[in-house]
DNA sequence: CTTGACACCTAGCATTCCTATGCCTAGGAT
DNA sequence: ATCCTAGGCATAGGAATGCTAGGTGTCAAG
């Protein structure tokens, strides 16, 4: 998958792993690719600074846990982040729907082709 | 629709349009504010520099043309820009069902949840 | 003669994602 | 013992892209 292709969607995608429940990084690349079908495989530094950029957006909040002799910092969503996640959803339905006429083949369509 | 929604995106729209027939690009912003129902309403800024890097890139052609003393670039497909639009019509495919997936609520996904 | 639509162009900015690299632990293989 | 792989986090720097903001010029309507 060409990379130019995920920006400005990267967000909404975090945002909608996360909402399932409490995660860390790693577990988010992870869940990204099983949920994906495998098609984002993403590298770790596309996915922990978008994490810090939506804790800083207050989007996220986070909390270091100690599993095993290993450190994890574990994100959930804040109020703020559950909002922006259902805005973004909605977003990401339209531009769909935009591109897919856009990208549909059809016929010429002259000044007169959008009925009034 | 936010700005950075977009990215990655621009070129197969672009292409898709000029594939109908050529077009200067005035004419392309036009259409892209039809075909997507007024979603996509592009500054010019946007959609000249795109042409110029199409063209460069071997996907368009172009030649000046003179109308009631308005000179418009028409630009139109090359073979090449015909099998990129192709590509890119699947790659968007691919994308949108990816990213559908994953925005789609579910339930909470563990290791096994991909049966072999 | 001013406004608005038509039509093109570019410089510079902001944002985003990726590559590359570094650091650390645990566990299995050699 | 040593190496490798997987797990786990982080950052710097580069590349690409789209937008803002500005500029040029024609033509028709008011």
């Amino acid at each position: 998958m060409r990379s130019e292709t995920l920006k400005g969607h990267l967000d909404a995608l975090i945002l909608s792993v996360v909402s399932i429940g409490p995660l860390h990084g790693y577990a988010i690349i992870e869940q990204l690719r099983l949920r994906s079908g495998g098609a984002m495989t993403l590298p770790e530094g596309t996915v922990y600074p978008a994490l810090h950029r939506l804790e800083a957006a207050g989007l996220l909040s986070s909390y270091w846990s100690q599993t095993a002799g290993r450190r994890r910092r574990v994100y959930e969503l804040t109020r703020r982040g559950e909002r922006e996640l259902g805005t973004r959803r909605a977003e990401w339905r339209e531009f769909a729907h935009a591109v897919e006429a856009v990208l549909s083949p059809a016929e010429p369509s002259g000044p007169t082709a959008v009925p009034a």
